[in-house]
DNA sequence: CGTTCACTTGAAAGTGTTCAATTACTGTGG
DNA sequence: CCACAGTAATTGAACACTTTCAAGTGAACG
C-alpha cells in the first residue's frame, strides 16, 4: 500500500490522508488497474478562501471533491428561499455525490475557513465506470453511508430537544475531529452559532443559552468558538434521554 | 416494451407497474442483457398483512422489494428505543436499498395494510452486478433519489411549522396517489394520525388539530381517513409561508 | 351490544422563538 | 499600537407554538 502511494502522483492516496474518502476510492479501484487509468482519476488541487463557493445548486455536474484541509459547509435551498444546512465536512468527506445522477449539483457548498480541496474531474463518469468496474461499487459505498447519515440527522431534527441535538451534535465534532477514548476533549468550530442552529433547526439565540447551560452545568468550558468537553459521558446521556 | 413484457415472466415488467422501480431495474438492465440472467433478478411475490414485517433493522441483507399494491412504513429505531418513521412507502418503491452496502438492514419496513411484494434476491448482488454491469448504474441513481427525498424530509423537520409540515406532507400524498393537476385531490390515509405524527416530527394531538383548522377554514375536507384537498393551490402556499 | 382503538378536543404547562439591547471580538486604517 | 467599525455572541423579557395530560366521542369488531 505505501509502495503504491510512491508509485502515483495521486495527491490523496498519501498515508497522511488515508481517512479520506478520494484515497478510499482510488484504494479500492487501484487494486486491478493500471496506473494511467488512475491518473485520469484525480487531477487538480483547489484552494478556497473563507466563503468561497466549491460548487453551486443547479451548477452542472464535472466533478466530486475531497476536502483534504479546512473544512466546508453543504446547503440547500428551499422555494421561499430558506436555506437548511445539511452538514459540515472536514478532512476526507466526499462532496457532490448527489450530483452524479441528476447531472446538476443539488446543493451548495461552501468554504468556512480557508479549505484545501481535491478535485476528481466526472464529466465522463460513465465511461469511467465503464473503465473502472469497482468505481462504482465503491460510490454505491458512500452514497450508501450518506444515507444513514442523513437518517441520523432526521432523526435527530425529528426527535430530539434542542439540547439533545445540541449534545449529539458537540460529540460528533468531536469524534470527527479527534476520536477521544473517553473524558474530556476539545473541539474547534469553524462555524457560526447562526450555522449551528440553522443546521440543528434552532435559533441562534437557542444555541447561546443552551451552550451557557451546559458549561453552568460543568458539561462543557467555552472559549469564543473553541469548546473543551469536559465530561462526555454526561453529554451522551444528555443527547439521549427525554 | 411490451413484447418484451410477453416474454418475461417477471411480476414487475407488466405494463399496469410501469411506475415500480423494480421495473425500472428490469428494463434499465433489459436493454442488451439475455433473458435467463434477468430471470435471475425477480423472483417471488410476498403478501404481508397490516403489521408484518417485511425486514427487520439489523437482519441479513438477502433482497430488496418493491411495493406493487398496499402500503408500507419504514422506520428506525433511536438508542434510547424511540422510533423515527422515515417514509411511507407504495405503487413502485424500491425498499431495502440502504442495505446493499452494509449487509444488513438499517431500519424496519411493515405493512400498513394487505400489501403485495416483489421481492429481489440479491444475496449475490456483486456477481450480479459483474453479469450485468447496468444494474449498479441504475442502483446509483434510486439511492441518490433517495438521498434526495431525505433532504427535502430534512428540510421539512428542521425549517418548517407543524403548519407548513402538514400540508407539504398532504400535497406529496396527494402527489403520489393521482397526481392531479390542479384544483381538487381525494387521498386515501393508510396510516393513522399517530404515524403521520411521527413521521412529520409533531405529536398525534396536533396533527388533529391542524387538520381541524384546515377544514374549518376550507381547505381540506375530512371523513375519517379520507381527505379531500379542496384548494391545492392554497395548500401550497400554506406549505411554503412563514 | 359492549369493548377497543383511533381520533378529537380542552386546558395547562413547557419549550423555543422573536425582538431588542448589550457585550465581546476581529480586522482595518490611521 | 490604538481607535473605530462591523460582525458574532450573549442575555433578557414577552410571546407563540407545540406538547402533555386528561377527558370525551365515534366507528369497527368480536
Amino acid at each position: 500500500m505505501s509502495s503504491k502511494a510512491v508509485k502515483l502522483p495521486l495527491v490523496c492516496t498519501s498515508a497522511v490522508c488515508a481517512k479520506c474518502g478520494i484515497y478510499q476510492l482510488c484504494y479500492a479501484v487501484g487494486g486491478d488497474t493500471d496506473l494511467s487509468t488512475l491518473d485520469t482519476l484525480v487531477k487538480k488541487r483547489k484552494i478556497l478562501k473563507r466563503g468561497e463557493f466549491l460548487f453551486r445548486e443547479g451548477k452542472p455536474f464535472q466533478a466530486i471533491y475531497a476536502v483534504r484541509t479546512g473544512s466546508i459547509k453543504t446547503s440547500m435551498l428551499a422555494d421561499d428561499g430558506r436555506n437548511q444546512i445539511t452538514g459540515f465536512h472536514d478532512l476526507g468527506k466526499v462532496l457532490g455525490l448527489d450530483a452524479v445522477v441528476t447531472g446538476t449539483y443539488n446543493c451548495e457548498a461552501v468554504a468556512m475557513e480557508t479549505t484545501a480541496i481535491c478535485e476528481v474531474p466526472f464529466t465522463n463518469f460513465g465511461e469511467l465506470c465503464k473503465k473502472i468496474p469497482e468505481l462504482q461499487r465503491k460510490m454505491l459505498e458512500i452514497m450508501s453511508l450518506e444515507i444513514l447519515d442523513n437518517r441520523d440527522l432526521m432523526l435527530l431534527l425529528g426527535k430530539m430537544t434542542a439540547e439533545e441535538r445540541l449534545a449529539a451534535c458537540l460529540l460528533n465534532m468531536a469524534k470527527s475531529a479527534e476520536t477521544p477514548p473517553s473524558s474530556t476533549s476539545r473541539v474547534n468550530l469553524s462555524m457560526s452559532r447562526n450555522d449551528i442552529g440553522n443546521y440543528l433547526g434552532m435559533a441562534e439565540e437557542t444555541v447561546c443559552r443552551i451552550l451557557t447551560r451546559f458549561q453552568e452545568e460543568g458539561l462543557i468550558t467555552i472559549q469564543r468558538r473553541q469548546i473543551t468537553l469536559n465530561d462526555i459521558g454526561q453529554l451522551k446521556s444528555v443527547s439521549r434521554r427525554k
